[in-house]
DNA sequence: CACCTACATGGCAAATTGGCCAACAGGGCA
DNA sequence: TGCCCTGTTGGCCAATTTGCCATGTAGGTG
């Protein structure tokens, strides 16, 4: 396997988590499934924002979404994804002394 | 602590580490220094395009250089970053099944 | 059916990023 | 001093990203 579609495929991962508000979602999805509203409530901005960033960490493999009646609930498919919170931590931890 | 800002910071860092070229250097930092030539060596392209780069991923406290001669050394500063390889690759492979 | 709620999508403008070339700067050596 | 060798910085352009508004769509209700 090659090295460097790896980490083209590790980088595009990176890229679809780093933005502040994907992240918000995604710790939030962490303790369960939300609806789009509730996440907008939480990131705030209009609707079709949160919708859209919903639909990027779709696309990366990273979220899934269920209908239920007119609501869209996401959560995580990958919970380990919340392992890079603690790298993050650590390594800004690290950094600052 | 503001967790929103948290999470900016992160995303910072996250977006600093989402390239498949600085991915590479940072892989080959975990092993040892290496110079400017040498990295762009291993990820090809224009020298001042590795040099800008590596600017990035210092302006972020990822990396550190070193001056020696006419060569410029760089290191990993904290060398726990390369835990996000680990998590990336985890991520990868359970998204996959 | 009409209408409302909850989202998704298209489209656009502003901001950011990535990569090349050209020009500049620091250190070593004849 | 002049000339390489090794990097860095500035400038420019193409491509991507982000967020808003307007519009479209799916499901529920009267």
């Amino acid at each position: 396997m090659d090295k460097r579609q790896t980490f083209a495929k590790q980088a595009r991962m990176l890229k679809a988590l780093a933005h502040e508000s994907r992240l918000l979602i995604v710790d939030r999805l962490s303790r369960g499934e939300s609806s789009v509203g509730e996440l907008r409530e939480l990131v705030g901005g209009d609707l079709s924002t949160v919708s859209k960033h919903l639909a990027l960490l779709r696309a990366h493999g990273i979220v899934e979404d269920r209908r239920e009646g007119t609501s869209v609930y996401y959560r995580l498919v990958t919970p380990c994804v919340c392992n890079f919170f603690t790298c993050a931590t650590q390594v800004l931890k690290e950094r600052s002394r």
